[in-house]
DNA sequence: CATTATGATTGACCTGGATCATGCTTCTAT
DNA sequence: ATAGAAGCATGATCCAGGTCAATCATAATG
């Protein structure tokens, strides 16, 4: 990656990103006006929960957690984010602070975009508005079915879980790269470190998957369905 | 409450929702059009999870409960809404099926509304796409909110949170009523009946709410706030 | 090369909360 | 009046999963 390389222009994200697509000449000269791009090594915080929502944040290029510091120190990640994904939506919607914090895992580059120009082509752009909202409801949706998950199923579902949206949603492959750390896994399950390490180890003894370094592979994704399913 | 009466125009619905506010003569029109009002009983079930999205409800007079059908037969309740709650709307807009129940926990008189309507409405008027999208924004804060809760704190702050929650929120007065079983509690706290049942009395036991069969006034909403915080 | 720090791993132990069994109360239906 | 049927309450027991401590492996630093 070209750590010099920024972003000139919303072009591409336009092209890749299908929220963007329903916008015209103008209102996307509009999205562009006070958008900048900023590069994020490694382990830096793109996004801190708490500080006031005055941009929303689109991943360009490279690698981020997004996730909520709760109670006692204790993080939980809600989402891995490739590029064009739009997020720290629902804290400008809803005009207030950061919900969530976002930190780069690898080199990020992000595009800072201002929300309160954000807002004026939302309401624009009726279109528009109507993919922010289908965006805003998957979100929820996607909140709501980790919230059962979370709340209802136990270690080997939560973990198997967890795999299955890595390797499906995130690398679209069986493989898990080790920019991945035991934390996070424990992190997104909501277990302790260790638990998460166990049931892991649990996993390569059943043949499920086999550990290399930090990186999983995943061998045998039905048997993760099953057991995500519960039982 | 008179059994016969039901819904003949959404005026009043318009005065008491600030989310039809923005819509002018014709969009209401639209939205009134195919819009029909049911009466439901106490543990009539208004939306069923699974089922098609046709058309979104608004709650204009009674009580009733949103809830998930989860694993193992176990529920989580997501919210308790009073009149002038539009439910239903993420299945809707991410145009598919119901993502939650919703059941009346006492006679309570609904509000159909064709999705399709709502979805032209949505996309002919911005200012009302803006509210609608900050209707979701805010159901999404609501349901990570909750995460972080449900996987972190344990029964005390669950159960804290909860009697908060009712008071403040659903009751707006210290005592909430008898139509809210254990069994709800604990499905709102994603505890066994029995547990629930054991930190209540414990709260009572250290004056912080009293219990009078099924009704529970809470005495010192400082303390349940303080365990909230969890510690 | 020694030293320190970071993260993975594993076993031993303990606790939060679920489950089970039982009894009590209230309400409804025969 | 009596028998179920719900829902509330509570003690006894059990287990999932957290916590702690010790060990390794690896990488970064002097």
């Amino acid at each position: 990656m070209n750590v010099d390389k920024i972003c000139v222009g919303c072009d591409v994200c336009n092209i890749k990103s299908p929220m963007f697509e329903v916008l015209n000449e103008e209102e996307l000269r509009l999205i562009n006006k006070d958008r900048y791009s900023v590069r994020f090594h490694e382990c830096e915080v793109i996004i801190k929960q708490g500080t006031q929502a005055t941009h929303l944040v689109s991943i360009v290029e490279g690698f981020a957690k997004m996730y909520i510091e709760g109670h006692n120190d204790r993080n939980l990640i809600l989402n891995f984010v490739k590029p064009w994904t739009l997020v720290g939506g629902p804290g400008a919607h809803v005009n207030g602070k950061h919900r969530y914090s976002v930190l780069a895992i690898q080199e990020t580059l992000v595009c800072f975009i201002d929300s309160n120009n954000f807002k004026k082509v939302l309401s624009m752009n009726g279109k528009f508005a109507e993919q922010v909202l289908i965006h805003c409801a998957s979100n929820y949706h996607g909140a709501l079915d980790r919230m059962v998950g979370l709340s209802q199923k136990q270690m080997h579902g939560r973990v198997a879980d967890a795999l299955l949206y890595l390797t499906e949603e995130v690398y679209q492959s069986d493989v898990i790269g080790s920019e991945i750390s035991r934390q996070d896994l424990a992190d997104y399950t909501s277990l302790s470190k260790d638990s998460g390490i166990r049931i892991l180890k649990e996993f390569e003894r059943d043949s499920i998957v086999t550990l290399e370094d930090r990186k999983i592979q995943v061998l045998d994704s039905e048997r993760l369905h099953a057991i995500s399913q519960n039982g």
